[in-house]
DNA sequence: CAATTTTGCGCAAACGTTAGAGTTAATTTT
DNA sequence: AAAATTAACTCTAACGTTTGCGCAAAATTG
């Protein structure tokens, strides 16, 4: 009943007569190129097939120092825009043969560093990595020796290493004039984590556009601490305390937004009537919310796409590989969270 | 400036004059057993920490035939479900030392019983599974070789293979019995995908109790065929169409809960004035939407974790590990969809 | 002090591949 | 018909570990 199971080429080859390097050279692709027969080649591929034996993928890795495994680290799966990211990571790098594995950082910068340094142990042949953002003392080392390594969403521009990120700056502008167009003056801004790059991008995008239509810039209207939806509802309640007269609040993430509302709902406070919101990155789910979230998309799945490109490219020529950074366009979706006023 | 990067067992015990062996046993905490001195062993230790060396976690997978990998697949990472149970899934596996390799199956069987392969061909130690939920063939094999792997949420209960899922069915009835205290008698199943394990409990449970409150069953009030948004919206639509009189739709997912809220209000039906809505399965932003949810909660981050933890039994024992199917009970988190009516 | 036990370690083989350098027989060239 | 070429393989070593067995030196025993 139960089949022999070959499990390696050294069964396979006595069975078939043959020595375990002809099938190997035959299975890899390689019978060409070694002059093996036909004949050779078919009776091993159709064995191979019937038994489905597949060479060992871990004696092959320590042979040839090739994994074909990626390592992916992620500040938290359970955050859909995270989860977007990955799920499109995981398909194009299966699309080209390699697997990934999955470390969760849990925000946490120590976890980061443990879970980076766990996969370089692992002999990933490349990483993607969405940093936590705060710190990239543990990123040095690893753009000086030119592994590959791609980063994504909170990235760091000076450290020499392939970055793909949207272009959170000019989707914070966009959506900024957006509100000012609808006649808003007093804007709050839930600003995120601070020192990350997004961060700070969306909130320089904001005062860009301040500026340029000359709306004077209130620094207690820019608040918040992190991206969670703890700091959109607390910082949201300080800042209708703090000044009461804010027109509209843009928040720098979706869970932010989240928060926000909370908040608003609790102070009687209704959107858009006397509230307008503009969320960042879009969600499903952010249709469906009373009132329908307007927001500043990005392209998650072309993120997690362009990021395993850019690393294939660093795997192929670890030396000459582009290592800039990617910045992909983001687009304002406009339902019903913003009313004109004035 | 580039340290001499001591990669290999060889090396180190080179420049400590001692053999690869004596490294590989101090390095695996084995020092006791092979009675290498303390001198030695603590010059290894603080050798190898400073240079912080690991053996080559290839050239052992090879040698033990341990990878101390666990493969999961998943129907959709961006699923935000399947993406809670990941990301406990992904914690609890890496503090027993196991890393995670992740795939797709994207809501397809083939892809599914490609991933499955592909794992196991990489040497997993053990598999988690979120079966698409249709075919279970492809696992017969597997459950009948006794390898360590863990079914999740799509269940195959008859295949003897350990299994997690909810206990949709009191979790359905539950829910339904709060209808019928609510006054409803009308109450819509949007049932999502016939056939799977979940869909098929939680319809018995809605089933259930209509039968014990004596409340007629009418097979024109189940429809659907997969748990996505598209599936709630088309078939609620033509559910209102059909049967103008219901007075709740229980929706036997959160996209589908989603999908019906927006049919119904294209249809100018408000939500819970006109219609009561329950969905299944919880989600932070249910609470967020017009109205906040009512929902019958899964305990997802126990689900992964426990899926873990039976599958760490396995690899334990394969053979008499426990194989059977662990219940997790769900709660019924009331909001403000439903209202009382009569 | 000879015999035995213990201590502390090393040797060699094996895990399953693969690349380069042979090797043999058949075919072609001159 | 001898020499050269080609076809079709095989042999060997190496990738970096781990483990059973072995062995010399030191310590203990009688």
């Amino acid at each position: 009943m139960n089949s022999p199971s070959y499990n390696s080429l050294k069964l396979i080859s006595k069975k078939l007569g043959v020595s375990p390097t002809t099938v190997s050279r035959v299975l890899s692709g390689q019978a060409q190129k070694y002059r093996i027969s036909p004949e050779t080649e078919k009776a091993i591929k159709d064995f191979a097939a019937k038994e489905n034996f597949t060479p060992n993928p871990i004696a092959k890795g320590l042979r040839l120092k090739k994994t074909l495994t990626i390592g992916l680290v992620i500040p938290d799966i359970a955050n859909p825009f995270f989860a977007g990211i990955a799920s499109q990571v995981v398909n194009v790098a299966r699309a080209h043969g390699y697997a990934i594995v999955l470390c969760d950082s849990e925000e946490n910068p120590a976890l980061e560093k443990q879970s980076v340094d766990l996969l370089w142990a692992r002999r990933v042949d490349g990483m993607i990595l969405c940093p936590v953002g705060q710190t990239s003392d543990h990123l040095a080392r690893y753009a000086r020796e030119k592994r590959p390594l791609v980063l994504v969403d909170r990235v760091f521009p000076d450290l020499g290493l392939a970055c793909v990120s949207t272009d959170n700056f000019n989707g914070a502008k966009t959506a900024t004039e957006y509100l000012l167009d609808n006649g808003h003056r007093r804007i709050a801004c839930l600003q995120g984590m601070p020192g990350t790059a997004p961060g700070q991008a969306r909130v320089s995008g904001y005062t860009a556009a301040l500026r340029a239509r000359n709306v004077p810039f209130d620094p207690r209207l820019v608040a918040g601490d992190s991206f969670g939806e703890q700091s959109g509802y607390l910082d949201t309640k300080l800042l209708i305390q703090a000044a009461p007269d804010i027109t509209a609040i843009f928040a720098m993430s979706n869970l932010l937004a989240l928060g926000a509302l909370r908040a608003l709902g609790e102070e009687n406070r209704r959107v858009p009537a006397d509230v307008s919101v503009i969320a960042f990155d879009d969600q499903p789910y952010l249709a469906h919310l009373a009132p329908p979230l307007t927001t500043v998309a990005q392209p998650h799945l072309e993120m997690g796409a362009a990021a395993v490109k850019l690393l294939l490219d660093q795997m192929r020529s670890p030396a000459n590989a582009l290592r800039s950074g990617l910045l992909l366009p983001t687009s304002l979706i406009i339902r019903k969270s913003v009313q004109k006023i004035n």
